[in-house]
DNA sequence: GTCTATACTGTGATAGAC
DNA sequence: GTCTATCACAGTATAGAC
């Protein structure tokens, strides 16, 4: 990450590992540059000549390392939820999803480009067929999944109002945040965060 | 239409009004059947050539009547909107908004490629110099209008729960509306209705 | 392994013939 | 009004340079 990286083995000439090709490092470099590009600009617009353009390679390099541009833009997307995990898993653990969840999009909502390419390629991934449908199905299923066990586990802690439904709520509260995002992407005077925690008082008891 | 042109002054044939052109005409019958193919395929795989395919003209006439693909998209939307709204304002007026939506979306659900169209268009139109932005942009804050104001006679019959902010409360319901449908086109086995009906619920008193 | 040049097909759009 | 060229650009695939 940083360019201050003196420890180690550093060098001027890039340290290999046996299993690792330098393929791999070359890829997450270029996954890490179309991050930045993505962040600034989205993807929607920008043909893959365009992205190769700002990155300052060729076109063909992009093709070579990932095959297609459906491809680049999922190995971007992974490299994205793989860089927030940490954090959140952390902030989940501690004060639970229905707390944290503020938080988190408040965090999310930093990078526009991302949000707007979450966004759009959830709408656009609804078609099965589309490269990436599974990947974006797997993604909202999991966030699904979660809330619903935190759900439960709020329930059994008798935090929640009586006679709500577990598997409606969740899918309100999964609707509520993808809807909101786009509101958000509309008019960014949209207090998302502020929204989320509104619709979570009205669920507590 | 006619094949038979010669001259307007004296040709008998085709009863025009003077303001309006056949190519009016023409330009509603392509947006008909451009319609049904929308409303089945969906538009966003559909190219311009395949969608003039499907209804039996060339794609250079479409273009020539819209101008672009957006356009033609736009047209079909615009249709729609039209078709819809006098159902729309009855069923608004006889039992208000909040009630009526459930059904407004259970009858809006009947067109599955419509929906997807929708959201797709939501998604990828947040750009603001998409074609279709201000269309997008002006039919939303419309809806959010409409909730607002709805829920605001709601508020002085003394139909909603205490110390709602309707502002928050209409924008959670344009956000989970939305979000829904995306939720729906993943899986239909999404009942947006009832989850409309169950938030509904959540902020009656 | 890393990279570029180039050619192939399909796209949206335009110009002009009938 | 409608169609047939034709355009510049897209994403992709391949061959080959270092």
């Amino acid at each position: 990450m940083t360019a201050t990286d003196k420890g180690d083995t550093d060098a001027a000439t890039p340290p290999r590992r046996a299993s690792y090709a330098n393929g791999e490092r070359r890829r997450t470099e270029l996954v890490e540059a179309a991050f930045r590009v993505f962040s600034e600009r989205g993807f929607q617009s920008l043909s893959i000549r365009q992205i190769a353009q700002a990155i300052g390679v060729s076109h063909s390099l992009l093709l070579h390392h990932f095959g297609s541009r459906e491809a680049l833009i999922e190995a971007v997307l992974e490299s994205r939820f793989e860089r927030q995990a940490p954090d959140r898993e952390t902030l989940l653990e501690e004060r639970g999803l229905l707390d944290a969840l503020p938080d988190l999009m408040r965090q999310n909502l930093e990078l526009r480009g991302l949000i707007r390419l979450d966004a759009t390629l959830r709408a656009e991934a609804v078609d099965a067929d589309h490269p990436g449908h599974a990947h974006i199905a797997r993604h909202r299923h999991n966030f699904f999944a979660d809330v619903l066990a935190h759900l439960a586990v709020e329930q059994r802690r008798g935090r929640l109002r009586d006679g709500l439904d577990l598997a409606t709520t969740a899918q309100q509260l999964t609707a509520l945040v993808e809807g909101l995002e786009i509101a958000w992407l509309y008019d960014d005077t949209v207090d998302v965060a502020a929204h989320v925690e509104a619709f979570v008082a009205l669920i507590r008891r």
